[in-house]
DNA sequence: GTCTATATCTCGATAGAC
DNA sequence: GTCTATCGAGATATAGAC
């Protein structure tokens, strides 16, 4: 484990139990728990648990969509970077720690908070349907398919997974659907 | 609106807050308060905080499968009959009641609070995939579909364009993931 | 920069009057 | 059955020593 300073700490802490328990679910003692930091160490380098949270989620955010657009800009067609996408996830169970926090009544009544969520999901979106537009240029796609409409269809797919799996407490119906999905863009596909 | 007694006002004032706010962002002391009544009357109805959300969640699990059944069992084709369950929703921003759930990490770890959650997408699943089936069967779905993989994707398609629509602050990322599964639908179907 | 002490609320539950 | 009073604990933030 790298070195890290207080503020550092503070923020990894503050991922960590944003994803496991949401915004709402997270207290600034939990997080100073975890961080091996006292009281004082949070509010030094932080105005109060809003700012920590929104430095928390600016770095989710900015790491998934490195990794997520890495996947996605990988050679290969348009259907296999796609299912790269869906194959992703290694634990469904813990769900997506950025589509979570729309379920957080706090993060969402903040136009501060939502606004880093907004955007990922924003630019997911237009990047999906960015690579269904390669694959129909490729014909690997019908050209009648609506590429903004796919993309979404298949964002929803992984996060709805997410909430199947979380409900059956197993990762198999998030897999289920993202069979499903690509079942149906290879038959489409073949159309 | 109908009379109801302290139990029933108390029962209906956790299903909104639990849609709302979930189960961690819900306190007594706000049902209590929407429900203009005192402290003494829930914990005399109920054991405690867990025991009235129990009776919430059993309730609009029971309410949202009888809806959902109604519109799988009406007449029409299996394609129809999806459509109008996908096309079911009115506020895509207020997010799935049930689903919602799923993101609590005390709902979660309880056993006996997820139970009735499980259940209802456990049955949803199969019944979709029963729709599925008679889908294929009269030759508007392809006989490769694998009817558990397609019903998983339409239930996470709705799930997760409710992450969407909540994420964006607009209703229309949900609309579009609808279409695109419902026209992924149909292109197999022309397969 | 980091710590401990403290302040003020709220949480979830109990006690006991009526 | 319903109310108010009260409880111990935790949430969030501030104060001030070091």
């Amino acid at each position: 484990m790298r070195i890290m300073d207080t503020a550092e700490r503070l923020i990894e802490s503050t991922r960590e139990l944003l994803w496991e328990r949401g915004y709402v679910g997270t207290s600034p003692k939990a997080i100073l728990e975890r961080a091996g930091a006292g009281q004082g160490s949070m509010y030094h380098h932080f105005k109060g648990k809003p700012d920590l949270a929104l430095a928390a989620v600016r770095r989710t955010v900015a790491e998934m969509r490195a990794e997520v657009d890495a996947l996605l800009s990988a050679p290969g067609t348009a259907r296999r970077r796609i299912a790269a996408y869906l194959g992703r996830e290694r634990d469904a169970l813990r769900g997506c720690p950025v589509g979570r926090l729309t379920m957080d009544p706090d993060i969402v009544a903040s136009d501060e908070l939502r606004a880093p969520v907004d955007e990922l999901f924003d630019w997911l979106r237009h990047r999906l349907a960015e690579v269904v537009r390669e694959g129909r240029a490729r014909g690997e796609l019908p050209a009648t398919a609506d590429p903004e409409q796919l993309a979404a269809a298949v964002a929803a797919t992984v996060q709805g997974g997410y909430v199947l799996a979380r409900a059956a407490g197993s990762a198999e119906p998030f897999d289920r659907a993202v069979e499903g999905i690509l079942a149906l863009l290879a038959a489409a596909g073949a159309a």
